[in-house]
DNA sequence: ATCTGTAATC
């Protein structure tokens, strides 16, 4: 020993000094290299027994998102003080991850020797229960702490009302902030934002003793989250100081609800704008589908070296899933990669589905291939992808290997899957899984289960099977579930069941007119003229809006729209002619117009020669005129595609040599020499 | 403590 002996204790104790120095100034902590040769000193020497240096590790931890070098230690310890299991249970509801936060402080409660939670404990778990939405467990942990006799102060005060208002139970919330001895400025403002009332909350701003900018963004944000952008605007025109983001949350306001043009002004009219005014906006665009525009402000936004993040690039890309902007998207994916290496799963995510829904599946699959740490959002899109694209085996395989990969399933998960039994008729499968669901994994079905449920085995003929399972719902059925049910009583022909049907869809108050449309087709189907003329006067009374045919294809980043009948579109004799070209390539084929389609259309883009202008066909037309040979012609339409252009369409996949795929209201159709995927059942 | 975003049956 000697000499050798003394340099190693001397080494041990100069570490151990370097590392509780770093400890006690966490921000000292620059990076997680650092935290990792702590990690190392801790477990050498005997740091990992001293309750001050495995704390504050803890918390160094929970600094860079890293639990997992706190578990190991903090399981290591024989018995952890008070400090040492409130810095984990804090470290984890810092992390989000309140599932640990609750199973922790269970552990706290019930481990010998047992340690009593304290005011530095319960504002976590109490936000635990607010994130798990579990408001019996926290009104027991209120319960607790009401019986520890703990002072209220503002830490758990506002915890608390955060809880209770976070489940509309502005009483409660209320209650406690009167109880709290001390309301400081914090207590004010939480108690602000919690209140789910407007006038309550207001009632509570006039109140409030010198108000700052904080409480004049809240208040603003409450009459905006109430849907009041009036007064909203109001407010901010009396603030008496104004900063960034009060002009971001007025403009949030616009954006939410629509009023775009107003947003642009004032937008335009900003002092100043930083990376949040530019999300908003473009936002704003894409809820209004407006996408070359949000594309447009997103370049500007560039070039004035703003630097997008994730919500800037999953806005855009979800604009580009709804309109099926596909070379937009594919734009968006390259500058992804080019800029931003490594990319998140949301951000991954937003490209699955916007490959999916642009209908170019090898890409969405591609993308989702490469995705590390994939989550349950990122496996639903996936599974909804190969859904809607019509590949029913694959997306029953892609559940299995979810499953297997120990990704656990929610609600959507289980939709998709349905969906795709729904687009296939595999009636066993779907049958099964709606059972599994409740079974195996808890889930309790959702209207929109039983109304999948509807028309997977309505479509399949099981009507009466379909109607019992209506029948037993444990809620009322909605518009989806009796509008399946009066699609499959078209597609079967059965009359009396679609009276029930319609009766019960005319109850429920709703803006969509098709389901007359579809009921009084059933009629004439039938040939009970005298309905159809009864169900004709009813739709006239109620003056329901048709809905109109539009269907969209995009061309060098361009988005171009057609209407049923369309005269605006600049190339119309163009299109026309290619149309005509169409249909006489097609009577060489032999195809004979369908006219009943005409009468049976669902939702009636009308009459006889409409059938040769439907959106649909004037799109294609279009593709064929502008798009360069043997490139996928991909169309958009906001209704289903009806029976003549189907039928339409597959003569052009194989006579044109074209590839078209069409994405309608509800999957994809993808036309290839002559055949389509929905392989007719649709 | 206040502002911006992802999967969804008909």
């Amino acid at each position: 020993m000697g000499f050798l002996g003394g340099m190693a204790e001397e080494l041990e104790a100069r570490q151990k000094h370097l590392a509780l120095s770093l400890l006690k100034t966490p921000q000292s902590i620059k990076s997680t290299k650092h935290l990792r040769s702590i990690h190392v000193i801790l477990l050498r020497t005997s740091l990992h027994r001293s309750s001050f240096a495995v704390g504050n590790f803890i918390t160094s931890c929970a600094n860079f998102g890293l639990m997992n070098y706190a578990v190991q230690l903090f399981d290591e310890m024989p018995q952890p003080n008070s400090f040492v299991w409130n810095t984990i249970i804090r470290g984890f509801q810092q992390t989000h991850q309140p599932r640990h936060t609750l199973d922790l402080f269970h552990r706290m409660r019930t481990t010998e020797p047992v340690v009593v939670p304290d005011c530095f404990t319960y504002p976590f778990v109490i936000r635990a229960c607010t994130e798990l939405k579990e408001h019996l467990r926290g009104k027991c942990i209120h319960g607790l702490l009401f019986k520890a006799g703990l002072e209220l102060d503002t830490f758990i005060g506002t915890s608390l009302i955060e809880f209770y208002g976070g489940f509309g139970d502005t009483i409660s919330s209320r209650r406690v902030f009167d109880e709290l001895p001390v309301k400081d400025k914090v207590a004010w403002t939480v108690m602000l934002s919690s209140c789910v009332n407007l006038q309550a909350a207001r009632k509570l701003f006039d109140r409030m003793p010198g108000k700052d900018l904080v409480v004049w963004n809240i208040m603003i944000f409450q009459y905006i989250k109430a849907g009041d952008v009036q007064n909203a605007h109001d407010l901010f025109a009396l603030a008496p100081i104004k900063d960034l983001l009060m002009y971001n949350t007025v403009l949030g306001g616009y954006a939410r609800h629509g009023e775009v043009e107003t947003m642009l002004s004032f937008f335009n009219g900003m002092p100043t704008k930083d990376l949040v005014s530019w999300n908003t906006i473009i936002g704003g665009l894409v809820r209004d589908k407006r996408v070359k525009e949000a594309m447009d402000h997103f370049h500007h936004m560039l070039s004035e070296n703003i630097c997008p993040n994730e919500i800037t690039l999953v806005s855009l890309l979800s604009a580009c899933a709804q309109v099926g902007a596909l070379d937009t998207g594919r734009w968006l994916h390259s500058y992804i990669d080019r800029n931003n290496r490594g990319s998140s799963v949301v951000v991954g995510t937003a490209l699955v589905d916007m490959y999916s829904k642009c209908g170019d599946l090898e890409s969405a699959n591609c993308v989702f291939d490469k995705l590390q740490d994939k989550d349950v959002v990122a496996w639903n899109a996936m599974i909804m992808g190969f859904s809607m694209n019509g590949q029913s085996r694959t997306t029953l395989k892609l559940f299995k290997r979810m499953k297997n990969e120990s990704v656990v399933p929610n609600e959507i998960t289980i939709l998709g899957v349905l969906c795709a039994c729904v687009h296939a008729g595999f009636v066993s499968e779907g049958r099964e899984l709606f059972h599994s669901m409740v079974k195996d994994l808890g889930l309790a079905p959702r209207v929109e289960h039983y109304g999948c449920m509807v028309d997977l085995l309505g479509r399949a003929g099981l009507l009466d099977e379909a109607y019992e399972l209506i029948q037993g719902m444990p809620m009322e059925p909605h518009i989806g579930v009796w509008g399946a049910l009066l699609g499959a009583c078209k597609l079967h022909k059965k009359v009396e069941l679609a009276e029930i049907a319609i009766k019960h869809l005319n109850e429920l108050e709703h803006e969509d007119g098709g389901y007359l449309t579809m009921m009084s087709n059933i009629y004439a189907n039938a040939g009970r003229w005298d309905d159809v003329a009864k169900t004709r006067e009813v739709m006239r009374e109620k003056r329901v809006d048709k809905l109109r045919g539009c269907s969209s294809i995009e061309v060098n980043g361009e988005i171009h729209e057609f209407g049923a009948e369309d005269k605006a579109h600049p190339r119309l004799n163009e299109i026309r002619e290619m149309i005509d070209e169409i249909l006489s390539r097609l009577r060489v084929a032999g195809h004979v117009a369908s006219r009943n389609e005409v009468f049976f259309d669902v939702e009636d883009e009308e009459k006889d020669k409409a059938l040769l202008y439907h959106s649909e066909k004037m799109a294609v037309a279009f593709g064929l005129i502008v798009t360069a040979k043997g490139t996928v012609i991909r169309v958009v339409k906001n209704l289903r595609i009806c029976g003549d252009c189907h039928a339409v369409m597959k003569l052009v996949s194989k006579s044109f040599e074209r590839e078209i795929v069409i994405r309608d209201r509800s999957r994809f159709h993808h036309f290839k020499n002559g055949c389509c995927s929905c392989g007719d059942y649709w």
